[in-house]
DNA sequence: CGACGTCTTGAAATGGCTCAAAGTGAGTGG
DNA sequence: CCACTCACTTTGAGCCATTTCAAGACGTCG
């Protein structure tokens, strides 16, 4: 990828969009390219935080092991999010695994030049923030709806929440444009895939919903899906 | 209270720790002082937001209230906490109240001066980056737990956190040095009240904790909550 | 001393999990 | 191109951890 194409990528990103067209150059040209296969790892949980990564395009699943050999799904990622920054921030081990769900290209910074960049030009270091907040808030929410309401209603509210971020419009719907198992929205929201499973059934059955084995989850009725989500 | 004396808060909050010394003499300067007593509220959910706090002395609770009108505690702030940060930098209105549960002092900053700070300090947003991250990693630890682990193992987990970061070891073991009642740790664990009671009624039988009706937690044998809080 | 808020405890109800088994589609290799 | 395999999904049945409902006890504060 050249420079310029970069720079154009870089300038659409949420971390970069309407900053400094030097410094976004300047990023452009320092970057790595990396390219992901489907079911490659971009680092393991564990690892030192070496690096910040922008994703180009594709898609990765942010995966948490827990101590005692279970897995949930933290969030999916696509272009333009931040990735690795908590990490490298802390000067903590990368806390999650990001496994590509699909062919993925990303650009990476190593975590000094990063922060020569931001030292530089505070602007950027006041977008990572803000990034940064974003997911905070995004967690919070993700606590309460986990902490306080029950399954259908979390599912329901997960699958809103990765639309917002990733759904294509289409003629029939709302197109969720990767392959999101079952067991992903489980370990999403704190229940088991067959609880999802029946549930996915359920609205299927009900036309509220398109997407039975494994292809593309399509929501043909938004609207309803969002009563269920706030159902008292 | 006169700037040396803010000046050497200051010094020891993990906010400004080792930054540069005319820098915190200046925030200290610059910094307008808050005091709540018991129950009060530092502002409003949902209210714009327009100031970063640092607590000085004293502890609040962190609550969040959901649309359908119930609450969850996303966790108790003491000396040297962060407060507003996420909402200032994002430009949205403070998600959560902080309710003072004993009598509590800060310092306060508005959103415009401390932007100039960091952006004249670029040590100091790396700073404030660190924090964020902290609570990233914070909330996806509780993510994780909630969603995997059942109850009386989230219970503890939660218990050792307080501890970790309000305890104070005392002969007989650790003490949470504030009120914490059982709604507070049902709040913060996502069950209810009755599981809490019951959990550690259970806890106080078995010689694990002390503080039956109100009084202070003790911790009477820390390894052995970290036991439960592992459990398999 | 009374009243209220917090806590404790029992008993019954239930949402979601576990266990179990079979169905389906996609990919692969012959 | 077909048969086979494997991963993912669907669905049923029984169970159990936790909630819900209910009542009372304790402490504290005015």
């Amino acid at each position: 990828m050249d420079t310029q194409s970069r720079t154009s990528v870089l300038s659409r990103s949420p971390f970069f969009r309407e900053l400094d067209p030097r410094l976004i150059e300047l990023s452009a040209q320092e970057a790595q390219e990396r390219k992901l296969a489907k079911q490659d790892v971009l680092f393991q949980q564990g690892d030192e935080a070496t690096h910040h990564y922008v994703v180009v395009w594709g898609r990765l699943r942010l995966d948490q092991a827990t101590p005692d050999g279970k897995n949930i799904v933290l969030r999916f990622m696509g272009p333009g999010d931040l990735l690795g920054s908590v990490a490298v921030f802390r000067g903590m081990p990368y806390p999650a695994t990001p496994v590509a769900v699909e062919e993925t290209a990303l650009l990476s910074w190593s975590a000094a030049r990063m922060m020569v960049l931001m030292q530089e030009n505070p602007p950027l270091a006041m977008r990572a923030m803000g990034m940064m907040g974003g997911r905070i808030e995004e967690l919070q929410a993700r606590l309460q709806e986990i902490a306080t309401q029950q399954v259908e209603r979390r599912i329901a509210a997960t699958i809103l929440r990765i639309a917002g971020q990733s759904g294509r419009r289409t003629a029939e719907g709302v197109e969720i444009p990767f392959a999101l198992s079952r067991q992903d929205l489980a370990e999403m929201t704190g229940t088991t895939l067959h609880t999802v499973s029946r549930t996915l059934s359920a609205w299927i059955e009900e036309g509220l919903l398109e997407g039975r084995r494994s292809s593309h989850l399509v929501i043909l009725r938004p609207h309803r899906l969002v009563e269920i989500s706030e159902q008292a």
